[in-house]
RNA sequence: GCUCGGGUGGUGGAAUUGGUAGACACGUUGGACUUAAAAUCCAAUGACUAUUGCAGUCGUGCGGGUUCAAGUCCCGCCCCGAGUACCA
């Protein structure tokens, strides 16, 4: 019944929308308004005449002498690399931009600036291969990248502009090494303290009571001692509690790219730029103590709001486990073995010990008749890149050092084995073999034949491990037979702890962070060397400005390429560098030749924006205290435990100083997804210059796939054959086999890279469709955190609702706008779109707003709306989406100001009160309603349903109803 | 192996967090207007069964369960994606 009167009113709205089209007499009319649209949206001139207005008039320049609320969007900043911006890019740009300028509306004084992480590898390859100096390209790519985001029309204050690699930036890159180098981690006040309070308990009470951060190996002093220490010895030991610090450390080493490399850019055991293969090494380098900052990097991700699986990572990476360390006496041995192990309560199932074959007590112990196997045990290891141990995983190995090692509590003899399934860099490098409780140690134990002792009762042990915390009780296991585990656990901790054998430790998997690179494009290291002693260079001479030299690879000594500058040293008299030929080492002093890794300028530069150009300090309290930390943070998700976690650590050590305002910088994060390519594949017939067709691919032969650009394809995954023969020479005389008179393409969804010749450039669609389609565009592809692969199938449907939403603006060709009061039906559009785009903005859910602009711009056309008080705020709504469109209606709209702070448009619930009462009810329990409604039933009516409805009765129980829900035929909800 | 996500039309994706599943858009089909194309507008479009009685049945990876009501919650499977890994 309802259904049938919507769809006579359907029909009726029809019928009145075709009487008004004139008919064929007044044609001419007509023609042009309704079928010929001469209504050009010429987004071209639109877009560069906004894009010099808002750059002319600073629009979007913001100062912190304000007295309105803040608000501080950023995005992490790109590296520009040769290739310039593809579609993937501006994603998170959008969103920003969109967030950005929605606040603006909302009253906020708002912080969107835009930098460069100019510092980078592939600039100094191009460099090698070409001679090209890097900051030269470096400019020229940024140069590149700037006129393509300002096409985009993103309002950016560029006057904040950042770039690491200009010495005015590193400068202060070089400032905070210096802080890292002058203080240490006091654990006692859990956090910062300078050296300089560290040297002055040394001078009165030696480090015996001190609770700090240090490396493993310092060795114990008293005062006294302290003093007879020479100053080179003096510090050697400093060195082993500062933030920075040089120390002998197994490295990541990459020989291709002649570099070390953090951990977090080496994935699956090859690097992630370049995928060469990689192998832990014996190296001096720098590192940072991130350890120090653990537990608090730890704790803190409870109090900022960021995306779950970045945290996740960050908790895994970081690798907080409760544990005990245990120690064991090795027979005829000064040496000690200590172990780790979160299974103290197995103590008695331990038949073997096993050490990593790095660890330095391994050459102590070994017995001369094992000595040759053992050294070409190591030998080997060392060897074996990173990948084969992981793929070699399953693979046991090891061999047996010839000493015993004693139970602490029975006296067993234990043989020591080394084995790589051991890792020198994870808890002491050492473990004890349980092979009743550990399913590696079950392994290592079957195949070298050792004994396995079943402490389980109840469980059988002797061909598996068994790992659960429950089901058992000890045996076999002395003190502990006959209990649980809880018990277990308790009683062996406690029987560890009194007899001084063991204690209870907190373990980190997180490592210190490698902080030197053999490389030359990144920041010098203000460090000068004095009796092989790093000694900093003052920072009121930084910055140590990055030397030019002419060949960007190593030296023939094999030193990093600074190495070949003709001046770098450091002339303490004069506090300059020196040129190299003019050195005499009494008087000068050489400076460090590595320079900082790349996320070296990016663990601040979020601070910098608040006050860029700031000559004195880094940022000047005042700034930083208006500002504040970041409201809204987007980028990808690939930095969770790089970047992400390395800006932390930096943002609290400046937090520990009083420097920063805040222990965390980024309250809010939002990961955009990966825009992905889709890659087109030709196939060619082994050892021929045949090419099949797709789809006639014959499955007995074989075929190379060979990726081609996919300029080359049309929309129905065509080839264009003759642009692929101009395209690249071997396809010259490539014999095609097509179908239908057509050369099918396969297709393969990928990373979008220039390398896989699947890059789309943002250029192209923005001279096709203009900036505000693309941005709408990328908007409307799904959610912002989705990764999905680019396909411009849907982009007319955004094009189109611009030049339909342009078209409520005119009638016949001319401007129209009336300034009547709107109609109800109109207000009910406009306000239903407030409400909802509103909403989803706060949500984040970009694509969602877009079709909320679609259903009232057509709502809108189906009711011929030209009413000013319903268009005006429409178009405020939608300027943070494509706001050169919107600039251009409201100057036409006789404004004299920039949109971008037009008050936002606050919806009024009045409006959006669906009249449910219109439609005719009945409570014959059979008749079917078309909308869910929400009633205000009187006692009677109520009465009636119930009684038609047999399922409510269960709900009444003496109590009043106040409102019934319906939908057809059933009953939703009732409130009592 | 472990830890997170996620499986909805031909496609991208909606669903106010338990209340008419498929919004919006693409695509497809038909129509209007055109000499024609483009552009624009209108209509249909989950599947199946009916159809000059206007309706019915089934449908959110699979199998169970809770509920008046399940895409949404619970239990058990299957698949896909991401991260991570001899972590003791």
């Amino acid at each position: 019944m309802i259904g049938s009167i919507l769809k006579s009113k359907a029909e009726a709205k029809l019928r009145d929308f075709k009487s008004s089209i004139p008919s064929s007499k007044d044609f001419n009319n007509f023609k042009f308004a309704l079928y010929f649209h001469p209504l050009k949206y010429d987004f071209q001139s639109i877009e560069t005449k906004w894009e010099r207005y808002w750059k002319e008039n600073k629009t979007f320049q913001v100062s912190h002498e304000s007295k309105k609320p803040k608000y501080y969007v950023l995005d992490m900043f790109p590296y520009p690399s040769g290739a310039g911006l593809h579609v993937g890019h501006p994603l998170g740009y959008i969103a920003s931009d969109i967030i950005a300028r929605y606040k603006r509306h909302l009253g906020f004084n708002v912080l969107h600036p835009q930098g460069f992480d100019s510092f980078g590898l592939p600039a100094e390859q191009y460099a090698i291969q070409t001679g090209q100096h890097p900051a030269k390209t470096t400019k020229e790519n940024i140069q590149r990248y700037k006129e393509q985001l300002n096409r985009l029309g993103f309002s950016f204050d560029w006057s904040r502009e950042v770039q690491t690699s200009s010495p005015n930036y590193y400068k202060w890159t070089q400032w905070i090494f210096l802080l890292l180098f002058d203080h240490y981690y006091d654990l006692s006040n859990d956090k910062a303290q300078s050296i300089e309070s560290l040297i002055q308990q040394f001078n009165t009470q030696g480090n015996e009571q001190i609770h700090a951060v240090c490396n493993e190996d310092t060795p114990r002093f008293t005062n006294q001692q302290w003093k007879s220490y020479t100053w080179k010895k003096q510090q050697e030991i400093l060195l082993k509690y500062r933030l920075t610090y040089l120390s002998e450390a197994d490295v990541n080493w990459c020989p291709d790219l002649g570099c070390v490399l953090a951990n977090d850019e080496v994935i699956d055991g090859v690097s992630e730029r370049g995928g060469y293969p990689v192998f832990r090494k014996k190296m001096k380098q720098w590192s940072m103590r991130i350890t120090a900052y653990a537990k608090r990097l730890l704790k803190d991700l409870d109090h900022i709001d960021w995306p779950g699986p970045v945290k996740e990572m960050q908790r895994n990476w970081i690798g907080q486990s409760q544990g005990f360390r245990i120690q064991f006496q090795v027979l005829h041995h000064q040496e000690n073995i200590n172990v780790y192990t979160t299974r103290p309560d197995t103590l008695f199932g331990v038949t073997f010990m096993t050490l990593a074959p790095e660890l330095d007590i391994v050459k102590q112990i070994t017995t001369s008749e094992n000595k040759l196997v053992v050294e070409n045990y190591i030998e080997k290891a060392s060897k074996k890149r990173m990948l084969d141990r992981l793929v070699h995983a399953k693979k046991i190995s090891g061999v047996f050092t010839g000493s015993f090692a004693l139970h602490p509590l029975n006296n067993q003899k234990l043989p020591i084995w080394i084995s790589d399934y051991v890792l020198a860099d994870y808890g002491t490098g050492a473990i004890m073999g349980v092979p009743a409780g550990d399913q590696r140690d079950h392994a290592f134990a079957t195949h070298f034949n050792l004994p396995i002792v079943h402490i389980f009762e109840g469980v059988d042990t002797s061909s598996e491990a068994f790992v659960d915390k429950e089901g058992f009780t000890y045996q076999n296991s002395d003190l502990l037979n006959g209990m649980a585990f809880k018990d277990g656990y308790a009683t062996i901790i406690d029987r560890l702890e009194s007899d001084g054998i063991g204690k209870q430790v907190t373990h980190f998997k997180i490592n210190d962070a490698v902080f030197a690179r053999q490389r030359y494009w990144g920041e010098p290291i203000p460090i000068y060397y004095n009796e092989g002693i790093p000694v900093p260079i003052d920072s009121q001479y930084l910055p140590l400005i990055l030397p030019d030299i002419e060949k960007y690879l190593p030296t023939p000594q094999g030193d990093p390429p600074l190495g070949n500058a003709k001046k770098w040293a450091w002339d303490t008299h004069h506090h300059r560098i020196v040129a190299n030929d003019l050195i005499d080492f009494k008087t000068v002093f050489p400076i460090e030749l590595n320079t900082m890794p790349g996320w070296a300028g990016s663990s601040w530069y979020f601070n910098r924006y608040t006050d860029a150009n700031n000559c004195q300090e880094f940022a000047s309290q005042k700034a930083l205290d208006y500002w504040k930390e970041v409201d809204l943070y987007i980028g990808g998700v690939e930095h969770a435990t790089g970047h992400l976690l390395y800006s932390r650590f930096w943002q609290k050590f400046l937090a520990d100083l009083g420097l920063v305002p805040f222990q965390e910088y980024a309250t809010k994060l939002i990961n955009q997804g990966m825009i992905l390519g889709t890659s087109a594949f030709v196939y060619r017939q082994k050892d021929t210059q045949v090419y099949v067709s797709k789809n006639l691919l014959d499955p007995k032969e074989t075929y190379h796939q060979i990726r081609i650009e996919v300029d080359l394809i049309s929309s129905s995954n065509e080839l264009n054959i003759e642009k692929l023969k101009e395209w690249q020479p071997q396809f010259q005389d490539g014999k095609f086999v097509l179908e239908n008179g057509k050369y099918i393409v396969g297709r393969e969804v990928e990373k979008m890279s220039k390398s896989k010749f699947n890059v789309v450039n943002p250029d192209q669609i923005c001279h096709e469709y203009g900036a505000d389609t693309l941005r709408m565009y990328e908007m409307f592809l799904g959610p912002i955190d989705q990764a999905k692969p680019w396909n411009t199938a849907g982009i007319s449907g955004v094009h189109n609702f611009l030049k339909k939403f342009l078209r409520l603006f005119y009638k016949n060709q001319e401007w129209f706008v009336i300034d009547h009061p709107p109609h109800q039906e109109e207000l009910k559009v406009l306000h239903q779109a407030i409400k909802n785009v509103t909403r989803d903005i706060e949500r984040y859910s970009f694509n969602t707003c877009v079709s909320s602009f679609m259903i009232a711009c057509n709502k809108l056309t189906e009711l011929r709306c030209h009413s000013l008080e319903i268009l005006k705020p429409l178009t405020v709504l939608l300027s943070p989406f494509a706001p050169h469109i919107a600039e251009e209606i409201w100057e036409k709209l006789g404004n004299q100001h920039s949109i971008a702070y037009e008050p936002y448009p606050i919806h009024s619930e009045e409006y959006l009160i669906e009249n449910t009462k219109e439609y005719p009810i009945s409570f014959n329990g059979k008749k079917r309603f078309t909308k869910t409604m929400e009633l205000n039933l009187s006692k009677d009516e109520i009465e009636h349903l119930i009684l038609s409805d047999a399922r409510l009765e269960k709900y009444l129980d003496g109590k009043p109803i106040k409102k019934i829900i319906i939908v057809p035929n059933k009953i939703v909800n009732i409130v009592l």
